[in-house]
DNA sequence: CACGATGTACACTCACCAGTGCACTTCACG
DNA sequence: CGTGAAGTGCACTGGTGAGTGTACATCGTG
C-alpha cells in the first residue's frame, strides 16, 4: 500500500496533512505518552490505518511533528545593528522579539512536550539545544557588531548573551512553562525587557544619552577583570 | 489488613520505607507515567499488595514522594545580613547557596518530574511555585535588610529578586534541566555567581570599594523612572 | 474499462498496567 | 498457645494502547 515509487507525492496528501495537524494539536496538549494513535486518527477524521500508512510508528510521527514545529522558529524577524540609533532602542527591539517568541503559545507547548519526552527518552535533549541556539542568533550577531563598533565592552559573549536572556526569561518564560502561569501581557513583556536592557547596558556599555562618564570606565574594568 | 487502630505505627514500617525509597528512585528516573506500581514493588522487594496496603493509589504514592522531596529543600542554610561585610561577599554567599541547591541532583530531577506531570495534570502547578518561593526567602530578606540599611536602592523587590535569580539560573539550571547538560562544576558555579553579583550590584548599588561615585546616582534614576 | 494508488472498517494480537480479592504465612505480644 | 496485625503470592478484572492483516471502497489516469 505504501508506494515507494511516489514518496514525494505522498507528502502533499490532504489526509497526511490532517494527521499532522491533529497530531500536533494532541501532542502539544497531552504530551507524548498522553496521546494515543487512536485519538489522533479520531481527531484527524482518518482511519488509524491511514495514520500508520504515513508514519510507521508513533515515534516517527512525533519526530515529524517536532521538526515541523522547530522550523516555525525560523520565522522570527531579524534586527540588524545600526551605528546611529541609541543602543537602548535597538537592544529593546531584539529583546521584545525574543520575549514574544518564547511566550508564544506554540513555542511554550513545544518546550513542555520536549521536556516531558526528554525524561523518558534522553536522546531528545538535542532538540532543546537547537531551539535555544536559534533564538540567540540575532542577539549574538548584534552584540558582536556593537562591540566591533566600540559601543559595548563585552569580555565574554556567551556569558553576556546568557545573562541578557536570563534577565528576560526568568520573568516571562519559566513561570508560564513550569507553573502554568498566565502568559505575560504585552505591556508586562515590555516592562521586563526595558528593565533587562537597562541592567545590561549599565553593566556592559554607556548609559543612555549621558556622554561618556567616568562610571563607564569603572564598570568596564570590573567586567574585564574576569575574562572567560 | 490495614490497621485503623495504629496509623502512626505504620509510618515507621520498614516495608513502607522501602516502598518510599524505591518509588522515589523510580519516579525521579522515569516520571509518573513511565513508572508502574509493579516495578516499584519489584525494586522495593515487596509485594505489590503491600504497596497498595500503604498507599491506596498511584497518585497518593506520587504525592507522598513529592512532598517528602519538597521538605528537603528546607535544609538550605540561611545567610543573614551583616552591616559591616562588603555586599559582594554576602550576596555571593547567598548566590552560591542558591546555585548549589538548584543544581542538586534531587532538586533537578524533582523539577523534571513535576514538569512532566504538570502537562497531564495541571493541578500540580502549585508545587513548582512552592519550591520557587522557598528558594527565594533568603534572598528576599537579605535585600530588604540591605535596602533598609541604605546600601542598595531597589525600586521593585520582586523584579530585582527575579533578575538576580535569572542571571544565575540561565547558566546552571535550565541547560541541565531541559537539555540534560552535565551539571555545572563548583568552579563554574562560582564564576557565574560572581558575575551575577557584579552585574546586580553595579545596577542596584555602589560598586565594590570605589567610594560613592556619580554613576550611582545616574543608575538609580534610571531604575526609579519605571516603578512596578 | 482496468489498474494502481490511496484510504477505510474492523477485528485482532500482544503487552502493559492500575487496582482487587483471597487464601496463605510470619511473627510479635499478651 | 492464641490472636491479630503485617506481609505475601497469585490469579483476576477491566481497560488502554501500539501495531497488523485483510477485504473492500474510491478515484484519477492511461
Amino acid at each position: 500500500m505504501i508506494a515507494n515509487q511516489t514518496p514525494a507525492a505522498r507528502r502533499k496528501s490532504p489526509k497526511r496533512k490532517a494527521v499532522i495537524r491533529a497530531a500536533t494539536e494532541e501532542f502539544l496538549q497531552g504530551g507524548f505518552s498522553g496521546t494515543s494513535m487512536d485519538r489522533i486518527a479520531d481527531v484527524a477524521q482518518v482511519s488509524k490505518r491511514t495514520v500508520y500508512n504515513h508514519f510507521p510508528s508513533k515515534d516517527d510521527l512525533f519526530q515529524a511533528i517536532i521538526e515541523e514545529l522547530l522550523q516555525r522558529t525560523d520565522e522570527m524577524p531579524f534586527h540588524g545593528y545600526s551605528k546611529d540609533e541609541p543602543l537602548e532602542d535597538q537592544l529593546e527591539r531584539i529583546g521584545v522579539t525574543f520575549a514574544e517568541t518564547i511566550t508564544g503559545e506554540d513555542f511554550m507547548k513545544l518546550c513542555r512536550v520536549v521536556v516531558s519526552r526528554f525524561i523518558q527518552a534522553p536522546e531528545w535533549a538535542g532538540v532543546t539545544l537547537t531551539a535555544y541556539a536559534k533564538l540567540r542568533v540575532n542577539l549574538r550577531s548584534w552584540l558582536k557588531a556593537c562591540e566591533d563598533d566600540g559601543r559595548l565592552q563585552i569580555p565574554d559573549f556567551d556569558r553576556a548573551e546568557t545573562q541578557f536572556c536570563g534577565l528576560i526569561k526568568e520573568f516571562v518564560f519559566w513561570p508560564e512553562l513550569m507553573a502554568g502561569q498566565e502568559p505575560a501581557s504585552s505591556s508586562e513583556r515590555n516592562t521586563v525587557v526595558k528593565s533587562a536592557v537597562d541592567v545590561f547596558l549599565t553593566y556592559y556599555g554607556a548609559p543612555t544619552d549621558v556622554s561618556t562618564s567616568a562610571s563607564s570606565d569603572e564598570r568596564v574594568s570590573l567586567a574585564a577583570q574576569e575574562g572567560s
